[in-house]
DNA sequence: ACCCAAAGGTTCATTATGTGAACCAGTGGT
DNA sequence: ACCACTGGTTCACATAATGAACCTTTGGGT
């Protein structure tokens, strides 16, 4: 591994929960050694990607994230397009809603809403990355990916992280087959053990997948009929998302999605 | 330098005008080798903080930047904060300002807002850092930095970027002695030939300084009163931004702005 | 005031890791 | 078929990263 990635690893261990984090923590975390992950965290600091407490010395995010991140939405908005439709499908749903995006061999959660109609709510941490294996975003995005790149996720050590993932290559391989046949992806227990998820695929200009949209419930509120309305909002969400970030649904997409659902419309 | 640097380096390249940057011109603008410079990026894609155009293969900000300013905001809201102060003062002053934070030996552009009210308007690129020793808003920055760090950043080889920049350290040793007995500072000609600044510095919680707003105009449209006109505009944005972010202006500062203007009101 | 523990930070010999000249491969133009 | 240009890869070499041990500062506890 890269001494670059080293470094870039450190900033993931943010989170909402973990918004500042000091030097031994990082060594915890990160299992290296002191010496060399206080050079990283000094050399992120130097660009501006950290930035220090005077008093603590802890470490929190710093000003370069904001400037870059102003570069992109100008320039190729997504956040500001996708919050006001992943705000309605909350809405309309009653359940969070997440988008996430492909990054590398991880999912990264770009936007959440969640509407707190109900008492129990599914927490979601923006700042942790998904795994493909074990998330209904991951399956989604996994089954319309290359076969390589399949491949490549499946021949690696598949983290169990409940006690409940699924790590048995075949058995996600056979995950993959069905969500193809269903248009989306459903995963219970996987990552999280009271949550159930459901997700969708999202498509860049090309027709090649970019990520998903997903909708995690609460198991105890799970049940078939939920279910069914749970995919024709995702169907709905699909659609508009690709649409509204300049992508197109592959026609082996778009086939599978209207024999199962031949008008999907927007719930009002 | 280290290797994590020479990456980070690259997303600097990356501007509003020029969002997709191909490794051929990488290796122009970073004056490195091209194997160098092709590790680099793929590192960063790996980890998301670029992406690939599948087609031209040309580099662009990645999710994880979106990710890492969602952490941020949501526990350190600093844009949000900014955007409505920043628009109303612009809109006020009929003028474009803009916030900027200390990000190491630069400083960062967090946020922006142009009225645009005026036919001539000041360009501004937010994905561009801005020197201390040749901005306005560096020069206020400095003003209320530690006698090491000015130093340090005098010491170095300070770049005249027009042809007017004040290279000088005791020349500008004595901008910053008198922007601290105004309390703002004033740069024509430093960074833009076209272009006068007026900034004032932003406290952290500590009293520390953090950052500086500034508000630039026209040369063409500079005169005594105009300038007296805006250093109000200021005064009045300092304090309510270093409050908003929770900062507190050290009473050295605070002395210095009561001389000059008792009583400084938001203006309606 | 004193001590101790734990945190942040630094040093320097060792070696892993990053480097770059040269090379290969794909694409578009003429 | 050729050239010019792009993105990408290889491998001998040297620079830059590493980590055990060390120092310094901070914040309680007694």
């Amino acid at each position: 591994m890269g001494t670059i990635t080293k470094a870039l690893e450190l900033m993931n261990f943010f989170s909402r929960h973990k918004p500042e984090i000091g030097l031994t923590d990082f060594v915890r975390l990160a299992g290296r050694d002191k010496a060399t992950v206080h050079r990283h965290l000094t050399e992120l600091l130097e660009n501006g990607y950290l930035e220090q407490h005077p008093q603590t010395r802890a470490y929190r995010l710093g000003p370069a994230i904001l400037r870059l991140s102003g570069v992109r939405e100008a320039t190729h908005p997504v956040r500001s397009v996708l919050r006001p439709i992943v705000t309605q499908i909350a809405q309309s749903v009653g359940e969070l809603t997440h988008v996430s995006l492909l990054q590398g061999q991880t999912l990264s959660p770009v936007y959440h809403a969640d509407p707190q109609v109900h008492a129990t709510q599914v927490a979601f941490d923006e700042a942790e990355t998904l795994p493909l294996h074990a998330t209904a975003s991951g399956i989604a995005t996994l089954a319309y990916s290359d076969a390589s790149f399949v491949s490549e996720i499946l021949s690696q050590d598949l983290r169990d992280i409940t006690g409940q993932t699924i790590t048995d290559p075949q058995a996600i391989r056979d995950l993959l087959h069905q969500t193809r046949q269903n248009g989306f992806s459903a995963l219970g227990k996987a990552f999280d053990l009271e949550v159930t998820s459901v997700a969708a695929p999202l498509f860049g200009p090309e027709g090649n997948v970019i990520g998903a949209v997903s909708i995690a419930i609460p198991n105890l509120r799970e049940s078939p009929e939920k279910q069914t309305e749970i995919c024709q909002h995702l169907a709905h969400a699909q659609a508009w998302i690709t649409g509204s970030l300049g992508g197109v649904s592959p026609p082996m997409y778009r086939n599978i999605r209207s024999d199962h659902d031949p008008a999907p419309k927007r719930p009002t």
